[in-house]
DNA sequence: TTGAAACAATGACATGAGTCATGTATGAAA
DNA sequence: TTTCATACATGACTCATGTCATTGTTTCAA
């Protein structure tokens, strides 16, 4: 079962932390890594459109962003999440192609931007470097390979039980529902925001759940994963 | 409507005949190039298997193969469809990974194979060749992400009009289903059997296609796109 | 403070899709 | 030639999922 949500605490300082860049001893480029400064993202905001010209990459630091397809105003997909550590437009500036998806800010974020003339000149002058994005590309479609097949398999309840199950805070079992909304949640898998309702008023009754100050609780996690896995 | 099953007919002679070879005049490549000799891929052969280490990469120049996750023996999904010009395998060797899916020829086929030595040759001797691959790995992500998008947006009626659509010979409107048999159609699209012979049953009684010698015809093969759309 | 619009949530009903059972056809082995 | 296993195809039934209408709550502007 994949992370879909990050829990991860360590906190980003500099570009020169992403794993990407870890195995840098080449002190020009660690001094040009460190000179970056982190953007803000404000929740809302598009970072880019479907179809749009590449402008540059993006290196998620904190906060949460969600990667789309829209077939048209009323019908939007989401294609998967960016979260700390992500590298967002990688794709593009390789294949000199305009951006494939849409990607917004779901919640506040932070994150270092490279343009297409500094990423072309790390990715021209460095063999180990060049690898390790080429690692970050190739590693995007094991996953959404893996993405595909589970929403093949997979009822739409049990999508929704591993997606409370992964993004919950270990400590008190609050499913992440503040970061992803239930609209948010329905696009995700891909469905309408009134079934998502009529599945939580399920697992509700079912006490797999409950509701506390509009978040979500999981008090039933084995009984969650046995859904999740599409075992009952 | 992308293709999904080919009906270019130019023949391929030589490896250099790959769109990502195009550009090359370095004689010595193309004299290594040149030497590749074709290999025979009969129907029902298995290249590799999920998590198998790699072993090269395969150039198909003929035939159907089929690339596909196992949940367990019962549940076979296919991912893609391998045909002309597509190149199998090169994620793993660049992310030095096993392979992420199964590969299994559905009717004879035949391909170069170039070794991961090989490969890592071509792949670090020469720019514009690395930039090449890459583009066919950054063009199988979008691909794959077109694909899962269509999934979830369109009716499984709808999935296999336009398969039966995209696949038809365009002189004599017979579907290939000689080339992808039902089971392998309702693999393709993730349903059972039994419901597309449903839907092939609901078509003929709707005079869309008709069955002739095993083979379907298509006959209305506008409301058929009328409904590989989406719009009834 | 009020009213309209948007959002959240539920219920009734319709349709899409899957499962199981059954019958027929085909091919391989005895 | 007969028998058995497998593949092809259909029908009945069940369950998953979607649509539409409705109600209640929240938010925001006048």
């Amino acid at each position: 079962m994949e992370t879909i949500i990050s829990m991860e605490t360590k906190q980003v300082n500099s570009l020169c932390d992403f794993p990407v860049f870890k195995t840098q001893n080449d002190l020009t480029l660690c001094s040009f890594l460190s000179s970056k400064k982190q953007i803000d993202l404000k929740k809302g905001e598009i970072l880019f459109l479907e179809k749009e010209q590449y402008k540059g990459v993006y290196f998620i630091c904190s906060g949460l962003l969600k990667i789309y397809h829209t077939k048209s105003k009323k019908h939007e997909f989401i294609l998967g999440l960016g979260q700390k550590w992500d590298i967002i437009g990688i794709d593009s500036i390789i294949s000199n192609n305009p951006y494939p998806h849409s990607v917004k800010v779901v919640s506040d974020a932070k994150a270092y931007f490279l343009s297409p003339d500094e990423m072309l000149e790390l990715f021209g002058t460095n063999t180990d470097l060049r690898f390790g994005f080429l690692k970050e590309v190739c590693s995007n479609i094991k996953k959404i390979e893996n993405r595909i097949t589970s929403i093949v398999n997979k009822r739409i309840k049990g999508q929704l039980a591993e997606i409370l199950l992964v993004s919950s805070d270990c400590e008190n079992n609050y499913a992440a529902s503040v970061k992803l909304s239930i609209q948010d949640i329905s696009k995700l898998i891909g469905t309408t925001q009134n079934y998502i309702y009529k599945i939580i008023s399920d697992f509700t009754e079912n006490k797999l759940i409950k509701i506390e100050n509009k978040k979500i609780k999981i008090i039933n996690s084995s009984e969650l994963s046995v859904i999740a896995n599409g075992l009952e």
